[in-house]
DNA sequence: CTGCATTGATTGAACGTCCATTCATGTTAT
DNA sequence: ATAACATGAATGGACGTTCAATCAATGCAG
């Protein structure tokens, strides 16, 4: 995996903090108004840079378009856990992690838009690399599905497809926020577009015990944050 | 709805000719390279006219990817009717449209992907005549959900919301298609994350009624075309 | 402590390319 | 002959990228 966006700065910390500067810029406007309208000038204007500087940083204004989404991809990956933490049982643990991933991406949806946008432009290399961070964060979800799976709570099922079901979905609140927020709130997609896309994969054992688990109220909500 | 594109040539017949060409080629280039990095040139090349000739059938570039947009959905919401011919059950009737869309959604996924890329690059007017569209669209499948829940076979719930459900999900088989097609197949696609959306709604009543009439074979498959 | 030199970061004007759009001119059908 | 259609070279503006010049910080000699 030796793909590195190149910088002729060498001092390590000054990189990271400009790199910063930059993609915070990058990514409001790349949201704003798509990455082709997007004028590098633009970024450095709203970075508080010269034009001139971003060269020394990054090859060419495409690197900028990889660390927006690979920041925006990263951030994401980062969310979930902290909802998992202190939470043992597999239901629960399920439960929390899809919810957390879609509070996620309704707390990112500009940022979920531009990824399903923009991902297109990027070269081949770049794109390897996104793809294979969707997939690690999937495992996030994926791992508490084969816990469930082994606890005997969940039907035997393909992992990954769930998985993708899920995520998709989530991800369609943002693509579809336009629309869906006319007809529904978070909370009700949650329950009823997400929850229901799993929950009918328990078992009798796996039914009981959500119940049974379910009676004390769960405390995981309003975990997301912006990224 | 006053929204037309507008065209020097006044001749009905070859507008729509020579727009027909046009939009073929810049679905195909658009799909392929994107619409910013594709050129009118590219587009007159491919469409075997001049560059100069385009600018009397559309004003300008954005028009032609309203018109390689609006084709696509247009193009889709033709396709489903056709699978609901002699179709009579409700229940056969939805299981048929939905089979039908994310099988058209299949036969179609460069389109499908244009689409979430590209709608953000049209003015409001087009955007919004883009989303009526896709509602329209939906309404093929609203429809039949509705009339299984009037017969009773289906439970009472927002049938917007578990149309956008079953739609997302067979435009992300598109979308996601660059992993999806390792884990699964089409086939199994739609029996696994789109029929089961809608399945665990029948009542129990329905429940029956889709068990017995599904002992005739149904014979709605590759009923998907290209558009 | 001071003046000078070196290094690296930063600037922004200038360059060159690309491309949507136009228009003077040519062609065709009636 | 006229009007409608078609051509493609020319235009003009936009934007990514470069680079000569400036500035700040640090080191070093006297």
């Amino acid at each position: 995996m030796a793909i590195e966006v190149k910088s002729i700065v060498e001092d390590v910390e000054l990189v990271a903090r400009r790199r910063s500067q930059l993609v915070l810029a990058a990514i409001k406007l790349f949201c704003r108004e798509g990455f082709h309208s997007t004028t590098v000038k633009d970024i450095a204007r709203v970075a508080g840079v010269s034009a001139g500087l971003v060269y020394q940083y990054v090859q060419d204004k495409q690197d900028l378009l990889f660390l927006a989404l690979s920041h925006i991809v990263e951030t994401n990956k980062q969310e979930i856990p902290a909802a998992l933490n202190g939470v043992d049982d597999p239901i629960l643990r399920l439960r929390a992690a899809v919810e957390a991933y879609a509070r996620v991406m309704d707390a990112n949806r500009e940022a979920v838009l531009l990824t399903y946008r923009e991902s297109k432009s990027l070269t081949p290399d770049y794109k390897e690399v996104l793809k294979s961070l969707e997939i690690e964060t999937n495992k996030l979800i994926s791992t508490c599905i084969e816990r469930c799976i082994g606890a005997g709570y969940m039907r035997k099922s393909k992992v990954e497809l769930l998985t993708y079901h899920l995520v998709v979905v989530s991800h369609a609140w943002a693509l579809k926020y336009w629309r869906l927020r006319r007809i529904t709130t978070l909370d009700e997609y949650i329950r009823v577009n997400i929850h229901s896309v799993w929950e009918h994969m328990l078992t009798e054992k796996g039914l009981e015990r959500y119940q049974a688990v379910m009676k004390r109220p769960s405390s995981v909500k309003r975990a997301a944050a912006r990224g």
